[in-house]
DNA sequence: GGATTGCCCG
DNA sequence: CGGGCAATCC
C-alpha cells in the first residue's frame, strides 16, 4: 500500500488549525509531520484533525516555543522522543506505523543570528544538536526508517535563492551544511526530495519580511524528507506545495510530500 | 432637515473597521461619534470613512487608549476637547455641525474594579470627571448641544440586569449615578433615550466574559444620548442596535441611535 | 474575554 | 512580519 508523507512547519497549530484541516482535506496525505505547534499537546486540537480521518497522534509540546506532532490515518505508536543538546525542548517525536516503518520528525533548533558559537549561544546549540543527532545514528543505525522536519539547514547552492549572498547567513553557511552532511551520513540516510527533483532551485521556506514572497522568491529549502536507503527507493511524486505559502494568514513554510510504495 | 446621529464604543477602530464601515453601510447615521478608538488620530482609517460619505472627522487619540472621534456626512467644525480631571486622555472632543447643533463626545473613565476613592485612585479619577463635567455646565449653560458618549454610568434601574446585585459594582453606585444627575442636571440635558423608550429594560452594553451574552442578557446602559432642552423635543426614534453586538468579532458595546428634526 | 503595549523568537 | 508571552486596562 502505498502512502504519502507530508511535514509542514506550522507556526503555531491553534491559530492556523482551519490552515491545516485544508491541507489535510485537499492532500489527504497519510501522515502529515508538524513542527513549531506553538502548543502544549493537550491544547492541539485534535478532534478537528480526527473528524478528517487522523485519528492517530503522537506529540511533544511545550507552552509558547517549539512543539512537534504527528497526524496519521493509519495505526501509528509512539517510538520514542530524544532531547538532543540537552535543551529540554520539544524538538523531536517519532511514531512507527503498522507497516513498522518509523517517522522521526525534527524541529532543529534555528541557531540565532550570528554563525559564531563564541558569540551566540544559539549557533552552538544547533551545531551540538545536529552532532547529537549525528551520533545517536552512528549508534543505533536505523532502518526502514523516514526523517522529516524543519531542519533548519538549506545544504545545496540551489537550495536557496542566492548561494554567496548566504554563506555567512544562518542556515546555509558552511559549518551548518557540514554538520547537517555528518548527520545524513551517519544515518545513511536518503534526501527523497532532492533524488526526485535533482536540478533546479527549491524552496520550502520564504520570510515574512519580504511582503512580495512569491515575486522576490528569496526562499530558502529548510523542510527536509529523507529516508533508509532501504526503503528510499520505494519513494517518488515527491513536490512542494508552494501555493500553500500564498493562502490566507500563512505559515512562512510551504508544505513538503513524498509517496512510498511500501 | 432630520439627522440621524449614532454613538458607538468600538474599542479599537482600526481592529473593527471593518465593522464601523459595515455599520455605516446598513445605518447611514449623519453622524457617528467613537469610543474608545485606541489610536493616534493620524492612524485612524479616515480614507475608508470618507468612501462611505463621512468626508468630515474631528478626533482626539493616544497610542493604546481611550480616543474619541466624531464623523459626520455633513460639514462639521471642532468645537473643543476638554481635559477634565486633569488626566491628560483623550476622552472629550466636540464638533460644531453646520446647522448650529453642538455635539459633545465623551468617554468618561471607567473608575477600576472597587468603588472607592480611598483605596482605588482610578474611582476618585471618574468621580472628579463628572465633577467637572458638570462644573463646566453650570459654567457656561449649552445650548442647541447633543451630548453622547459611552458614560460608563447606567443611572436607571432598568439600565441593568439586576439592580441590587450592582449597587456596589462601578457603574451602578449610588456615588456615580448621583455625580451623573449633578452633571445631566446643570447642563439641562434631557435623556433622550429613556425620553423615547421610557419603560423596560435597555442596555448597550454587554461583557466579552458572558459567553452566552445574548441568552444570559447581563447587560448595562452605559452609553447616553442627552440633548439640551431646546432641541430635545425634536428627538425621536431612539433604539439600541442590540444585534451589532452579535457581528464577528464584535465590540462590546452597541451603537445607540437617536434622530432629530431640526 | 479581549483589547492594548513591550519583549522574545524566528 | 508575525507568531508566542506577560502585564495593564476595561
Amino acid at each position: 500500500m502505498p502512502f504519502t508523507l507530508a511535514t509542514w512547519n506550522i507556526n503555531s497549530v491553534r491559530l492556523r488549525e482551519a490552515l491545516v484541516a485544508r491541507f489535510l482535506s485537499e492532500e489527504a496525505p497519510d501522515v502529515l509531520c508538524l513542527q513549531e505547534c506553538k502548543s502544549p499537546v493537550d491544547k492541539i486540537p485534535r478532534d478537528a484533525f480526527e473528524a478528517l480521518g487522523y485519528t492517530h497522534m503522537v506529540a511533544r509540546g511545550q507552552k509558547g516555543y517549539n512543539g512537534v506532532a504527528i497526524l496519521s490515518k493509519r495505526p501509528m505508536e509512539e517510538a520514542g522522543a530524544a532531547n538532543y543538546a540537552n535543551l529540554g525542548h520539544a524538538r523531536h517525536i517519532a511514531g512507527r506505523l503498522d507497516n513498522g516503518v518509523v517517522i522521526q520528525n525534527f524541529y532543529v533548533p534555528a541557531g540565532g543570528d550570528k554563525p559564531d558559537r563564541t558569540i551566540n549561544e544559539k549557533f552552538g546549540q544547533k551545531l551540538d544538536y545536529l552532532t547529537d543527532m549525528r551520533d545517536a545514528f552512528h549508534a543505533d543505525r536505523p532502518e526502514r526508517s523516514i526523517l522529516v522536519g524543519d531542519l533548519n539547514i538549506a545544504p545545496r547552492e540551489d537550495d536557496v535563492w542566492d548561494h554567496k549572498k548566504l554563506l555567512k547567513v544562518v542556515s546555509h553557511t558552511p559549518i551548518e551544511v557540514e554538520h547537517l552532511a555528518q548527520t545524513q551520513d551517519a544515518g545513511g540516510w536518503v534526501d527523497v526530495t532532492r533524488a526526485d527533483i535533482p536540478d533546479g532551485k527549491l524552496y520550502s521556506w520564504w520570510s515574512y519580511r519580504s511582503p512580495d514572497w512569491d515575486a522576490a522568491d528569496k526562499g530558502r529549502r529548510l523542510d527536509h524528507v529523507w529516508a533508509t536507503s532501504d526503503i528510499a527507493g520505494a519513494a517518488h511524486s515527491s513536490r512542494v506545495l508552494r501555493h500553500v505559502r500564498g493562502w490566507e494568514q500563512p505559515s512562512d513554510h510551504a508544505p513538503v510530500l513524498a509517496t512510498f510504495d511500501l
